[in-house]
DNA sequence: GGCTAAGGCTATTAGCCATAGCTTTGTGGG
DNA sequence: CCCACAAAGCTATGGCTAATAGCCTTAGCC
């Protein structure tokens, strides 16, 4: 039988196909070993951990990626800007690919490095672009929380189904944002502009 | 053997302690059963549609738990104090239970009239106390999934574990009330106060 | 040419849901 | 008083799943 060429990222890829087609539910290392051409035990030749580490590296690609997207759409804008369009990234990568996001863990297991270091990439970037603000060090950890609450929430409902009555979805995105930084020009803290 | 006196309400009882104690993945219908004291296939007497069933029963056990909470706590309140009593009961629901409240789905799978109900209930809350604002018809879609974003957003990721830092959680909590509050009193079409 | 490591495989175990079919229990009518 | 019947148990079975063990083959390098 011919090698089929497998390597954790590959292995990923496939896994992620699987669940972007079929959910978060149907990834199953059967599945995942159909895909790639291989029986089942062999991905544990290229995945340490099985299928909870196969879920573990998925959740580092996924939050590489939505980190990664988020910096792009923020790149080389500043303050009220950056806000919007780092809320409008994160809600658009949520949409586009709904199945990974809600697979999405939202913390790291304690001990988990490579994990860690996505989320810390995701985070700092809601820092870096509060900078702007002159928030203080404790103050901007509040920030920095709630544009993330609300960022995922409205993120996690949208792609639940949660908003199910007629109202367009952008404008209550563009509702949310002013509520968002109106609340951040008048942080505690924060330098007005 | 003796009947256990069995009823779809004591299933759900024994499934939400399984629940609260070792979490949503452990959700088995085995592990119910040995609460109940009865073998596994019994649980197909009482539970319509098995393991998916007992799911189904407990998301309306747990939506309706959580919005008897809050027309609870918002009873007799009006305006801001009744927005800021809502959201606080909400997070205080969610760190009172934390497996039951990330068990939760967000939304009801279409035709499902009981999880349906209970969601009205839950939305319907957040409706009521809106209305003190006199914000017209669609805009207050909008302030409603604002606000279930928000409480969601926050009370999801303070389970999730993903606010690491040392910083209080209730003074985050406060922060984003004060952005909230402010933001629903110059919602577009608001009476101010 | 042959050795070694990596990457496949099958077989097996254990746990899960779900269904089928049998047995017991409890109760209400004759 | 007893019998019939429905409700509520049970065991047995089948078909999933993950995971481990042990074997075989391939690829590459010395």
């Amino acid at each position: 039988m011919p090698r089929a060429g497998l390597n954790p990222d590959a292995v990923v890829d496939h896994a992620l196909a699987l669940i972007d087609e079929e959910g978060p539910d149907a990834l199953t290392l059967a599945a995942v070993a159909a895909r790639a051409g291989v029986a089942a035990p062999s991905l544990y030749k290229h995945v340490p951990g099985g299928l909870a580490g196969l879920r573990r590296l998925i959740a580092v690609r996924v939050t590489t990626d939505l980190a990664q997207e988020l910096r792009r759409a923020i790149a080389g804008k500043h303050g009220e800007p950056a806000v919007t369009a780092l809320m409008r990234a994160y809600h658009s990568y949520a949409m586009a690919h709904p199945q990974r996001y809600a697979a999405l863990p939202q913390a790291p297991l304690p001990g988990d490095e490579q994990l860690m270091d996505a989320a810390t990439l995701l985070v700092g970037t809601i820092f870096e672009v509060l900078a702007d603000y002159g928030i203080g060090e404790s103050e901007a950890v509040h920030a920095a929380r709630s544009v993330r609450a609300i960022a995922h929430g409205f993120a996690s409902l949208s792609i639940a189904g949660a908003f199910r009555l007629s109202e367009d979805l952008t404008e209550t995105q563009d509702r949310l944002l002013t509520l968002l930084t109106d609340g951040l020009r008048s942080w505690p803290g924060a330098k007005s502009a």
